[in-house]
DNA sequence: GTGGTTACGGACTGTTTGGTCAACAATTGA
DNA sequence: TCAATTGTTGACCAAACAGTCCGTAACCAC
């Protein structure tokens, strides 16, 4: 019928999210998508309304790649703190590698507010609301926090923020070993068992 | 010997660390910093040699404004835990009033990163090592921080995470009761005496 | 007053922005 | 082979961007 595309939509929305997530939603601009992609405007317009179509699909792909990863981190068997130690190691892997510190999309894109539309907006809010859940979750496998539902909202609201502030300084270049001390000290503080 | 000026230096830099603080570096335009101080940019222009020169005066009188404050609110007396007691609730107010939640500067320009240059991003780095000495000596009042150099340091390193998220998540409008409850564990976990 | 000097404000510039258009190329079904 | 349909491409647009220029207004010393 017709001709068939010659790129994986897939594939170019993999590269429009890593371009979000590094410059943000102002600091990127179409031709910054355009080189990401390897694709031009007719193209990416032929699949995205606008540019804020772009931006909301790729936080929707963050959701779904690195937020679901994280999920499943947490899900993963364990006591509680076992579980959480996991998911910090995977973030501090970041300072490891001499790589850009990204940060965390959802942290960024929060902060781009300012600038978002309503659907990006609640979208993140509706995702870090999501994380919680999952955070709750995996306190949940210890008894003491599976016991006490006040006691494991407040933890996993506690362990949310350190979370986002961590990942703030990892972006900010703080030294890897304070935050890794601060690791140390926040994963010590969760009730054994 | 000549005409004198009609603003106040001082107050118009106040404007431009609302409006940037607010929208962001990229998310800020010229016309916007015009409308916040009420001049035009010939004035502006006259002071300050380019946008970024603009930005970083802003947060040079963030660092010496809000951060300042901060500081003074953790090295009144009291113990530890009465001083970050006093810190965080000051961060709450935020959520009380109705109005928009700007969120931390410094954390916001961290993540605008991106587009910084160098001056902006080591300016953000030294402030946020200065906020993370200040958190140290505020727990140095206590004596088992006092005593322990380490737990001390590694402390501060997780409040100091902790505060950001806290921020962060204000921002990102998070549900008040859970971020007061995230708030008292934090303050529990800080060592008496 | 007058001359020298400085501040102000609107008009202007070249570039980049997000977004559109129309011509061309490629593929399919008949 | 030929129409119909779709993908790709580069040219194009108006608006917004940061930054500049210059004529005019206001002030000071004298």
């Amino acid at each position: 019928m017709a001709r068939p595309r010659e790129f994986e939509p897939e594939e170019a929305l993999g590269a429009i999210m890593g371009v979000f997530w590094r410059k943000g939603f102002e600091g990127t601009s179409l031709q910054d998508i355009e080189t990401a992609t390897g694709l031009n405007k007719q193209s990416l317009y032929r699949i995205y309304a606008d540019k804020r179509a772009m931006y909301l699909a790729a936080l929707r792909r963050y959701d779904e790649t690195e937020i679901a990863r994280s999920g499943e981190t947490l899900s993963a068997p364990g006591t509680p703190r076992e579980r959480f130690k996991r998911l910090f190691d995977d973030v501090l892997v970041e300072t490891a590698e001499d790589g850009p510190r990204h940060g965390c999309f959802l942290c960024n894109a929060s902060i781009d507010e300012a600038q978002l539309d309503d659907d990006a907006r609640s979208f993140v809010h509706a995702a870090m609301r999501r994380v919680e859940r999952k955070f709750r979750q995996a306190l949940g496998a210890g008894d003491a926090y599976a016991r006490d539902a006040k006691l494991r909202n407040a933890t996993a609201a506690k362990l949310l923020a350190f979370y986002f502030g961590l990942r703030v300084l990892i972006k900010a270049n703080m030294p890897v070993s304070g935050l890794k001390a601060s690791v140390r000290q926040a994963l010590e503080e969760i009730r054994a068992g």
